[in-house]
DNA sequence: GCTTGACTTTGTAATTAATTTAAATTATAT
DNA sequence: ATATAATTTAAATTAATTACAAAGTCAAGC
């Protein structure tokens, strides 16, 4: 508990009881859980603890850098027709969604090492920099 | 016409007027369009068509490769608490999330370019190594 | 010790992307 | 022509997320 609390208070979050717990869960469950699976699970121990509490404290968390999400869910799914390897960056100001052109070889490396590769998502989320410049 | 005919039968897609003009479509616009979009945009010359059938047509279109997602949105937000910079491996057979190490240095360049970001998102989707060798 | 006020939690309702389903339509083959 | 298969359509459903208002919590100042 003291651990969290210390956690939080550095980050300038109120440590309430939820958001220790949650903290807790998440740095004692290294399987990426879903919110489902946070809720579910200390709903066991607290059963009054609200699903809308489990988002907003992943959301306060995130925002301050304390954990991250999977796959930028953002946005709904956007599709393309495109055959150049690359990477996408979305703006979060203006909304606009930029090609990457990349050279990775971390594919080729996971091919080599028995993965099958299908599918490769790489997404920036941030400012552009028109966005960016015009901010100043 | 003819040239979208073209590349759906050389995919092996049967080429209806409907996927011929999805497939232009993505072609013409190449601003990564949702869904809703795509509907929208076509619908003014084809108003007989339905949603179910960009979806349908977009996840043809994308087993055959034709066309790919921005964003695994195969699963819903999973959340961790892990510092390291690192990817994501998903298994599409077992479901298993796996840590992917990395060494990427695509990020410097961007903020070195005058982007702002935020947070990195990077997911393979495939078969993992365990799932990949049990098939054989 | 009490009160004030800001923040947090809760539960319900609303939203919305995506999926499912089954009927209607179209194309294909016999 | 007829039967069969594939495709399209529209409506209904599912499920994750968000919005919102009410109730609860807590600490600072009087």
């Amino acid at each position: 508990m003291e651990k969290y609390k210390k956690i939080l208070n550095e980050h300038g979050i109120k440590p309430t009881f939820q958001r220790i717990k949650i903290l807790e869960y998440l740095d004692h469950n290294k399987n990426h859980p879903t919110v489902d699976m946070i809720y579910s699970a200390l709903f066991k121990s607290i059963p009054t603890l609200s699903k809308t509490t489990v988002y907003n404290t992943l959301d306060v968390l995130r925002k301050k850098g304390l954990v991250s999400v999977l796959s930028s869910t953002e946005i709904e799914a956007r599709y393309e027709y495109n055959f150049d390897f690359h990477h996408h960056f979305i703006c979060r100001k203006c909304g606009k969604i930029i090609d990457i052109p990349i050279s990775c070889i971390l594919r080729d490396q996971l091919e080599a090492e028995g993965y099958k590769i299908e599918e490769v998502h790489g997404n920036f989320l941030g400012i552009c920099k028109d966005c960016n410049q015009s901010e100043k």
